[in-house]
DNA sequence: CTGAAAGCGCTTACAG
DNA sequence: CTGAAAGCGCTTACAG
């Protein structure tokens, strides 16, 4: 009892016309005359017919669809990439395959392998490590992609790769510069995964900042965090029991700098009294009252939007051949947990 | 300069077999001897074949391709479902795509169209309405689908639609239960969206707790939210400045707490020394120190990952045919928004 | 403007 | 076990 699919085939037979004849009139293509057409087009909208997008991509070599390789869905800094990639995949009609990783290299691969066979026009890739094994690939095999907020690192694809990041030097030097300012000289920085371009490039930044303050960060209050909340609320715990504690910490994500407020607050530390946080992204919950997390805003959604925009002309070849590099800049937010508003500046 | 993608075919005219043998030796079909199989795949893996699933599902009928239909991707509530649902499809080979409505009923709609025009083998859908106008048209089609979350409330549809629900009924039963016995007798409730069964039954459950006691709602204490934060913030902000105001505010979902949670605390009222709140669902921030949201907890992950198992089996058809309607349980978190740490239950 | 043929990259079914 | 044919549902290119 398993209803059969209507196809142009069976549009043809009653339209009587042959069926390329009814693929010409529903795709308002010339080759069909005007009464024909919209006859035929009545007779498909009776009989619910759903074209069938599958073998029309075997025939386009184009399927509207792309693919989204993101780490972790219930980070919500990734949560907001994906709305904008959505966004922008909704206005000009694609669909979005979604793919998480997980950190995993094994599992990019698998996916990007998937993705290329599900005939993807194009993926945006936000995971690429910045000495990533794929994306030479990628572009050997002149596979439409864009990278967003992290890129390869490698000299060698320096100008092949078409990506949308932050500014993410700039977030790390200005979150450092804040804390400065307020008179911290004792600081931890809490990384991201030091094999990701974006967390290389905010500890550059902020050690950037102190190296113009003739500073240098101590070692121990260095921490990988591997953009990990559990990872960055061990970390807190081991960086107050040292016997210099740090006065500060910058935690290189909102995500993480939640973590490190909860193992501070465990411990009964008073933010800021006791010690100061910041983080980087400005994630919504961030800015809930009692959480008033000072942070560096990041337009998250915009750097998904613009980037399946970049893949979709790049895809479209409506531009000349180029490769785009565009970087979003980030602001300073200033909330309560590094105590400006009580103290304002120092220095 | 486009690199060619290599068919099958290639591989068959370099192992001299013809192009069916290929897939054979590939697919682990019989009908290839074991060392021309050993070749062929040898040959595959040499000149870097990815097979085109896009014509597969074409001939097979199957793409191993399942739509996801949610309503709005910021709601943690909706990223753990999306989450649950990642982790089945991954164990299972299939791939998501991943479609927003924005609790837009025209945009379930063309997302329900286009996902049966790309071939998915089924839909997990979690924002079907009460009276859903969409779903019977499925079920003549009879193209697999599951809900999840929410489910049709036509007496026509009863039987016919697998579901994986949350036992909303006892979250509004629980809830109300909580701060009744706290000795709460003027309570506000923010429902979701009257139009959707999650919100009804959390309603039926609130209510019916109170007709146990012989209670009523005063209809004024009663707004409906949608889900939305801006809706839960102005609520609040109305219910406050009632004569006589509640003593508790229930709202039915977390997202719409912590919104309420920001109306009161702007309004300088204390939580719950003032005012007692209470959210359903769960969602992590919620328990994050200084939030500290009493809520009821839900199975947004396992709600997910059934809904896909479940869709699965009844595309594959491993399971005789029947319905399977299942319902997940639900508890009572008790943190501090209530108060029940300080004073315990008064009655 | 109209119709019949060829082909996208696969798999299935059927002769040898 | 092996090979050639047919077909999935479309679109494109080419005769009439």
């Amino acid at each position: 009892m398993e209803s059969k699919k209507i196809t142009i085939k069976d549009i043809a037979r009653i339209a009587k016309v042959s069926h390329p004849a009814v693929s010409m009139a529903l795709n308002n293509r010339p080759g069909v005359g005007e009464k024909k057409r919209q006859e035929i087009i009545k007779i498909a909208k009776q009989v619910g017919y759903h074209p069938n997008l599958v073998a029309k991509a075997l025939v386009c070599n184009r399927s509207y669809t792309l693919g989204l390789i993101i780490n972790n869905i219930s980070d919500q800094f990734y949560t907001d990439l994906v709305k904008g990639v959505e966004k922008a995949a909704d206005e000009i009609g694609y669909n979005i395959i979604l793919c998480t990783t997980n950190e995993s290299l094994n599992s990019q691969k698998k996916y990007l392998d998937i993705l290329q066979s599900r005939g993807v026009d194009g993926i945006i890739i936000s995971t690429v490590l910045a000495r990533d094994p794929h994306i030479s690939l990628l572009i050997k095999e002149q596979f439409p992609f864009v990278c967003i907020n992290r890129v390869p690192l490698n000299r060698s694809l320096n100008n092949k790769v078409d990506y949308v990041i932050l500014d993410n030097y700039s977030s790390g030097y200005k979150g450092m510069k804040h804390l400065w300012k307020l008179g911290h000289d004792r600081i931890a920085i809490i990384t991201g995964s030091l094999n990701a371009s974006n967390a290389i490039d905010s500890l550059e930044g902020a050690k950037g900042f102190l190296l113009e303050q003739r500073l240098k960060i101590d070692p121990i209050l260095l921490r990988e965090g591997n953009y990990s909340r559990r990872e960055a609320y061990n970390a807190t715990k081991q960086l107050i029991k040292l016997k210099k504690p740090p006065t500060a910490i910058f935690a290189h994500d909102d995500n993480m700098a939640l973590s490190v407020r909860e193992a501070l607050l465990d411990s009964d530390l008073k933010i800021p009294e006791d010690i100061a946080l910041i983080g980087i992204d400005n994630i919504e919950m961030g800015g809930l009252t009692g959480i008033d997390l000072t942070t560096i805003s990041q337009e998250k959604n915009e750097m998904g939007y613009i980037g399946a925009k970049v893949l979709v002309k790049k895809i479209e070849k409506k531009a000349p051949i180029m490769v785009e590099k565009i970087v979003l800049g980030v602001d300073l937010i200033i909330r309560m947990t590094c105590g400006y508003s009580r103290y304002g500046y120092k220095r």
